[in-house]
DNA sequence: TATTGTTATACTCTATAACTATA
DNA sequence: TATAGTTATAGAGTATAACAATA
């Protein structure tokens, strides 16, 4: 139980000035706790972010070979063997083996896999809407740019779109 | 050494368009890659942007118990001690007992510690100015202010300022 | 018994590097 | 020899829990 103390202790400690008045430290923070946050939800309906990246990627590349799904969406090659085993255990992606080179896999969404991508294409939306509420319609435009605009600036994958 | 390949595969690989269009992704990869990019620079002068954190937080709120610093910073208590032995070594903060309450201690920026702060916060300018070059300083302003209300909204320790 | 700061332990990510099968 | 996918290993980062001193 909370004890009692005097009011000058008990207001909630606050972050420095110097550090609000930092985009760069907002980016990084908020960027964690957004993270943290669609981690947790994910991790409810029994998925990872991760798996739910494939998923994307997969519905718009049609089928791909593993090395380059994994350098677009910047995991680690060793790291997408996992992912992929378990989308495969589930039944929501296909590998087969490139007949025209057998070290490669082509990757594919099932129809079973499209239609999880859309249950958790809901989820991260949810979520999207909790995060921005303060926002009106205009300010997430505005926000959205801004940030597109600043990582295709340091990573050429962000400047997909026109 | 790379090998020719036909043009179809030698495209770099970009993340999809839903990924592209999503304000949370967005702000997750931004801030995972600004976190890397400002803990690099730190490194290389030497320090970590934790160290920073402190040394920020102790300009302004004058002398502070260890736990208000780490609740404010969200830091935990044990990792803090680690920040700030190290601090302490270089004799950048100066920890002091309490005397009315003997378990507590008083943590301090020493002269030198204020000097260390001026440098430091050159740098992460610095990359902040390199991170939003291709925003004006109106657009700069609007991403800032928008950050800020979507962070606060999440968590009341960004709402310190006015 | 509860709290402050400290230390030690365990667990999760991620990054690196070996391994196989194909080329 | 080099590459695609796989597997195994090691390191950093973080979270958890035990600990000593004080209240």
């Amino acid at each position: 139980m909370k004890m009692q103390v005097p009011d000058v202790e008990r207001r909630s400690p606050s972050i420095p000035g110097e550090l609000l008045a930092s985009t760069l430290f907002l980016l990084a923070r908020l960027g964690l706790s957004v993270k943290a946050r669609v981690l947790e939800e994910f991790e409810q309906q029994g998925f990872s972010v991760y798996q739910y990246s494939v998923l994307a990627i997969l519905n718009e590349g049609s089928s791909d070979r593993q090395s380059s799904i994994a350098d677009a969406l910047g995991f680690d090659r060793g790291q997408l063997v996992g992912i992929l085993d378990d989308l495969e255990d589930r039944g929501l992606i296909e590998r087969r083996r490139d007949e025209n080179d057998r070290r490669r896999h082509s990757v594919s969404l099932t129809p079973e896999g499209k239609r999880q991508l859309v249950k958790l294409r809901k989820v991260v939306m949810s979520i999207e809407d909790s995060v921005l509420e303060p926002l009106d319609e205009r300010a997430r435009k505005s926000l959205h740019g801004a940030l597109l605009t600043v990582a295709a600036h340091s990573d050429p994958r962000f400047a997909g779109l026109t």
